[in-house]
DNA sequence: CGTGAGCTTGACTTGTTTCAACCAACGTGG
DNA sequence: CCACGTTGGTTGAAACAAGTCAAGCTCACG
């Protein structure tokens, strides 16, 4: 299998996001001294040029083989593995800030697709420079190890709701994590999140089926806990949400 | 919270295990060539004394901190996470060989418990060592990325058997996974391996009730796949079992 | 204006859980 | 040595959660 050809015609033609922080790998150095002082893992000037991909494009596909890992600036993209009888699992999210799965730095082979959900822009990190980085650079090797533990953290969480939380619970921790993870990125507007999933989503990242999922939504909504117009999200009642999610208030032991 | 103590009381007897191979950490030049030459991460000398925990036992729960990862080298233990309800889903089985988690190493609190469920013995590798040596050595490195990106490729396995298959499915992928791993470390005696689960372990890795796997087996038994007698498993049926498990004979794309 | 993707809703089916009873194996203490 | 409790496994009936199927709706887009 040749080496998978990305499409570089598409270069994104605006500049940084603005109030993006706290990312993964993507932080404000990037953006505003890139190349400058401080390179991050990978982010060699050559290459930190953007790509584009619409909506709903693959930017790879399970058995491509990868010579770089994507890094997301901008738009929401699904990470899944789809079965040959068509079902389809979700193993994460990458929302704006995120590297796709660094399992990929270390497999020559990927086991999972890339799926952009939204338009989405990121940088094509070279494996081989990543690589390089991380056993010079402490302090990339950190950040990194940073990185690794927090994915295998939430692939871990995802398989306890999975084997052992019923869907609304599912629905309503995925919904929970989505938001306090694009806070601690800066981009909420108070209660309110850009909220681009559908629920095939939704669906495929909780192991349920779309019309189950629209039946929790209807559920929730009816009951003041969110509200989801246009293509927004709002928590409206996060003690109430919080319960059915099986997260305790004070002090909660999970 | 104080820093776990680990009971160092009971020190493994007998030596090496014969015919254990193709382990991740453990192999045989820690236990032939023991601080002689080669040093396996983490592993000087000084902590190399095993220690040996009864069935049943945890050998650290979830909130403990910890300094040492134990690294088994006889016995089964599950990796596993309880919720406040008493729901449980075990994560991993570590088979003789298999060290614990390697997020422990950079988390300075345990998110999930270790449990023996036969007696066990293991080694406690000082994680200030490892994480030391990883920075050090690049063969060490490489060594702990590739169980790393494995842990990770399981979790995810993990979580689309729960999301995505069902109870049939997963049970018999189960078994099956376990009996390759087994195999491939040599500790296999033709068809049959010993297997010290309960059905509650496999309902807690299946995200099933114990009722349920009782079923499910006694399915499986009737039809020939499989038969466990005593603390043995052997698959009578490769070809029809691994159809049932959702993997093709031939070329098959999962 | 037609088309297709996404969402909602209701009726029905299926897979899994829950509950309960019972049995077998095993270790333990009288 | 036996009585007994504990742990683990089996089975069947009933309850329940989620899936499937189908119809109809809205909306965006050509």
């Amino acid at each position: 299998m040749a080496y998978l050809q990305l499409e570089r015609s598409s270069v994104a033609p605006e500049g940084p996001p603005s109030g993006l922080r706290d990312c993964p790998i993507i932080d404000m150095r990037l953006f505003h001294q890139r190349g400058a002082d401080d390179p991050i893992v990978g982010a060699e000037p050559s290459q930190s040029e953007g790509i584009v991909a619409p909506a709903r494009r693959f930017i790879f596909r399970q058995r491509d083989r990868l010579d770089i890992i994507p890094c997301l600036y901008r738009g929401w993209a699904a990470c899944s593995v789809a079965l040959s009888d068509g079902r389809r699992q979700i193993l994460s999210f990458l929302l704006p800030g995120d590297i796709a799965p660094t399992a990929l730095v270390f497999d020559n082979q990927a086991r999972f697709s890339l799926e952009a959900i939204t338009e989405v822009a990121y940088r094509p990190l070279r494996i081989a420079d990543f690589r390089a980085g991380l056993t010079k650079d402490p302090g990339q090797f950190e950040q990194f190890s940073k990185i690794w533990a927090d994915e295998k953290r939430r692939a871990d969480e995802l398989a306890i709701d999975l084997g052992r939380r019923g869907a609304d619970e599912r629905v309503a921790r995925l919904l929970i994590s989505l938001v306090a993870r694009l806070r601690q990125r800066g981009l909420s507007e108070g209660e309110t999140v850009t909220f681009p999933l559908r629920q095939h989503h939704i669906a495929d990242a909780t192991g349920l089926t779309s019309v189950h999922v629209s039946k929790v939504l209807t559920q929730f909504r009816r009951a003041g806990y969110i509200e989801i117009k246009g293509r927004t999200l709002t928590i409206l009642n996060q003690a109430a949400f919080n319960a059915i999610a099986g997260i305790r208030e004070f002090n909660g032991q999970r």
